[in-house]
DNA sequence: TTCCTGACTTCGC
DNA sequence: AGCGAAGCCAGGA
């Protein structure tokens, strides 16, 4: 392997995160799957633990299979997560996003790339 | 190099 | 339906 093939896997995670639209949510294994690997899931999550510090990824969208803010730890304040997705109207109870299976936001049909 | 770990998912019981 | 174990890929020790 290259490191210009990480390079582009780091990309494509951060280009797609990015189109996830304010109000919605996205999964890692979505995002892995609509990327082209079997179960590069938790590449993706590893992916966004260097996109903290960019601004432009809105990495507190990208939630579990299940809507849980299994990331929130990576935040800085472990509440921080919930409270960005508070302020795009989204309701987090108990680390859990209600209504995830509404605001689930499938690269692979939302957006053609 | 081998072993362990992790922002995960899926299958089996 | 809910829980435990296995599978997965990359990096660090």
């Amino acid at each position: 392997m290259h490191k210009a093939k990480k390079q582009s896997f780091f990309n494509d995670v951060y280009e797609v995160v990015k189109c996830i639209p304010a109000g919605r949510v996205s999964t890692y294994g979505a995002i892995a799957h609509y990327l082209g690997l079997r179960s590069g899931a938790r590449m993706v999550g590893w992916a966004l633990n260097h996109a903290v510090a960019l601004p432009e990824v809105p990495a507190h969208r990208v939630v579990n299979c299940h809507g849980m803010l299994t990331g929130k730890r990576h935040f800085g304040s472990p509440d921080r997560m919930a409270e960005l997705l508070r302020q795009e109207g989204i309701q987090v109870e108990n680390d859990c996003v209600q209504d995830f299976k509404n605001i689930f936001w499938d690269p692979a049909k939302e957006l053609n790339i």
